[in-house]
DNA sequence: ATCGGTACCTGCACGC
DNA sequence: TGCGTGCAGGTACCGA
């Protein structure tokens, strides 16, 4: 589900918890925890106050007074909620001194994580897309020898975009998925870029794309899955061209893209 | 160091 | 109505 720009939105409307204080953790499912004991992580948790609350590509901060951090992320269909009824899939329960914030994620590919340190698996990302510079970006690119797809879905190389984004971008840009990033020119490279900063800007001030399931903290759904393209466009007409979109797997994850208007 | 494939989970849409 | 299949915004881990 949450890609930069959905992260992004959640983390926007957490806004209102820094400087509140985490009076209560409770866990229900190991497997968010990543292995860690759900009681033990509870105790660390209680009494801290939110100092900063910063997202890091799909990766969620919080920064505890005193040290330490509260590291989230929502995996495909993780959701953070304020002041919602506990469900069926709600695996943490935040109680604060002033309201409560719960995590729920029905499949489980998310994560709740509490590090004494800045977490090295956030260290270890690539740049923002929207900070990194078109040059660097260019150079960075052509310096790989993968195809473009899946280069924009490591999260190594730049953090946060995902497949709707990845697939919205190159679109935009005129290249295909399987294009190889060795070999595009300087100004396609370029343009790629561009267009990368351009679809995630426009997708934040859209709130992010709901597609099934994805809300804010408040509830509230995003606008952007109005505005794609190509993603989950297959066999519908190319809004340039008029030719059907196409998909194909490109290690593994479906890619939309328009046969006539992406070159390789 | 980088790849392609697989695994992890639940829910939904679809065809029969 | 029910069952099997394929698919879904994610990352991590394996062996080649």
């Amino acid at each position: 589900m949450p890609e930069l720009p959905e992260v992004e939105t959640v983390v926007r409307s957490l806004a209102p918890l820094v400087g509140r204080r985490i009076v209560n953790a409770e866990f229900r499912a190991a497997r968010i925890l990543r292995g860690a004991d759900p009681e033990r992580m509870a105790a660390r948790l209680a009494g801290r106050r939110i100092d900063s609350i910063r997202r890091y590509g799909k990766f969620i901060l919080i920064s505890l007074r005193g040290g330490g951090y509260l590291l989230l992320h929502l995996g495909m269909t993780g959701r953070l909620l304020l002041g919602a009824a506990p469900a069926k899939h709600t695996h943490a329960i935040f109680t604060l001194d002033r309201g409560v914030l719960q995590f729920d994620d029905s499949r489980q590919f998310g994560a709740i994580e509490v590090h004494e340190d800045f977490p090295a698996r956030v260290a270890r990302l690539g740049p923002e897309p929207l900070e990194i510079s078109a040059e660097d970006f260019a150079r960075a690119l052509r310096l790989r020898r993968t195809c473009v797809k899946a280069l924009l879905l490591d999260q190594t190389f730049v953090r946060g975009v995902g497949n709707i984004y990845a697939d919205e971008a190159l679109f935009r840009a005129g290249i295909h998925p399987l294009a190889r990033t060795g070999r595009l020119r300087q100004d396609r490279a370029l343009r790629l870029h561009l267009m990368l900063a351009e679809v995630l800007t426009e997708a934040i001030a859209a709130g992010g794309s709901s597609i099934s399931d994805y809300v804010d903290a408040d509830g509230r759904q995003g606008l952007f899955q109005v505005s794609h393209r190509v993603y989950q466009r297959s066999g519908e007409p190319c809004v340039n061209c008029g030719t059907a979109i196409r998909r194909l797997l490109v290690g593994q994850r479906s890619s939309h893209f328009c046969p006539r208007c992406q070159k390789r």
